[in-house]
DNA sequence: GTAAACGTTCGGCTCTGTCGAAGAGTTCTT
DNA sequence: AAGAACTCTTCGACAGAGCCGAACGTTTAC
């Protein structure tokens, strides 16, 4: 948080970064990308790749599957991963939509897991996928039950970024929808993040109504009216208990 | 390849490395685990936070998801990961027992997917881990389809490292069944990594007959006689053979 | 309330990462 | 074929970046 830090450590991390965003890339190409000199970007990548997490053939680097092992042991640590279990694919196949669990990090909204159901349209989710707090119904499940100065916090240093039309811009509403989602017990959004979806989300929260995370139900509005949306908030309310008590037994 | 290196992202790989390897860490814990001064340990662990690939919770530091989305974008990007498709869950409602997709890296058998079945037994598999090539099924499939000069250097930089007792240790042995391999179509294991366990495994090949991964199927020896042995080798190599048509389509 | 353990800051020294330039390959053009 | 244009890799001298001991805060333990 000071401003201690290290050179080497950022650029390494930069180049991983570039690797992860266009699947691989070549000594100069990458050079010219993070504007780093030709020389210093090819020591990079030899010490990259002696620590394995990178690996080149035919002079094309790319990250290895370690990122892979370090993000799956993580999970697997997450408790609230183990706790929602088998919730997941059983609410997929009730109701056939996208499915994902949900964590805080850096004052972001990240997807841990996700499950398609049969008729789950094709979203950009992935395990590791991030947006912010404020533009879906999981990130407001989730601030919902964070301390409002918290809350604000967040805001303060993230802002409330506009995402499509319908994204809360105002800090106001926003306070005002996490209070309505306290009192009915879980969270929607219909076209704030992405528009043309509709998502409903229940938060957990464990013994000390600490926030854990989200579980999330995302599908398209067409498909989805009132009446069944009510019926989504209730599986999902439903499975966020369940987890809920797992996590209290584990 | 050569002496070429960096310090500073050595260290800072070993520290992610010491995080993973015990879920988070605290810095003077870490410090004295890796033999660095304490104060080292804190720079690097702020310039690892300030990437945002390490988060700290009460003085605990540990890895995020970031590690789990750089993963899951590169696998997303390997071919055999997306010709697979379905064919692993198929293979796992069909047999009842563990499948996975793995490939080669860095001289490893790196496990990129697992699906298990109802039946499956719990193994310490996960995406990204990591065993030698001549110690399983999967492996010796994969060397089987290798120039043999690739195979011997291989042997070279890693030895063949005795996991059970059945673990082919010898050379000679080890290219005498890659040879029949090839001829059946399919690799056996039994044991030969973790005592008790059979694992079969076929091949995929691209249009070039390069090698590409293996699917591979595990259970416990006591459930998988000779019969149903010859069962799980017809699906498994179906399911590589549809891999590889997909493979040349996509 | 005191002691012990841990986390963080500071700053001077030194070693290490840095990058230009040259060498070695590779691919494309003429 | 031979050159031109490119990329990758090696080398080495220099400067500034990382390093770590020691001092300072802060938390935990007893």
């Amino acid at each position: 948080m000071t401003g201690t830090s290290n050179r080497s450590v950022e650029r390494a991390f930069r180049i991983v970064d570039e690797l992860a965003a266009n699947g691989s890339g070549r000594v100069s190409e990458l050079a010219e990308r993070l504007d780093m000199p030709v020389s210093t970007v090819h020591n990079y990548l030899q010490a990259l790749v002696s620590t394995g997490y990178v690996a080149v053939e035919d002079k094309e680097y790319a990250t290895t599957t370690r990122f892979l092992e370090v993000g799956h042991r993580q999970r697997h640590r997450l408790e609230v991963f183990k706790a929602v279990s088998d919730e997941l694919q059983d609410i997929a196949a009730e109701t056939g939509e996208h499915v994902t669990l949900l964590v805080e990090e850096n004052d972001q909204c990240v997807i841990v897991a996700v499950q398609e159901g049969p008729d789950a349209v094709n979203l950009f989710a992935y395990p590791g996928a991030r947006m912010p707090l404020h533009a879906a119904a999981p990130g407001k499940a989730i601030l919902a039950h964070m301390p409002d100065d918290r809350v604000r916090e967040i805001i303060d240093r993230q802002g409330l970024v506009e995402m499509t039309k319908r994204t809360i811009t105002d800090p106001d509403v926003l306070f005002d929808q996490l209070e309505r989602i306290r009192e009915q017990g879980y969270a929607v959004d219909e076209g704030e993040r992405i528009a043309g979806m509709v998502c409903i989300s229940a938060p957990v929260l464990d013994k000390g109504d600490r926030i854990r995370g989200a579980i999330c139900v995302c599908g398209p509005q067409s498909r989805i009216d009132e009446a069944r949306r009510e019926e989504i908030a209730e599986i999902v309310q439903r499975a966020a208990n369940v987890t809920q008590v797992n996590l209290d037994y584990v």
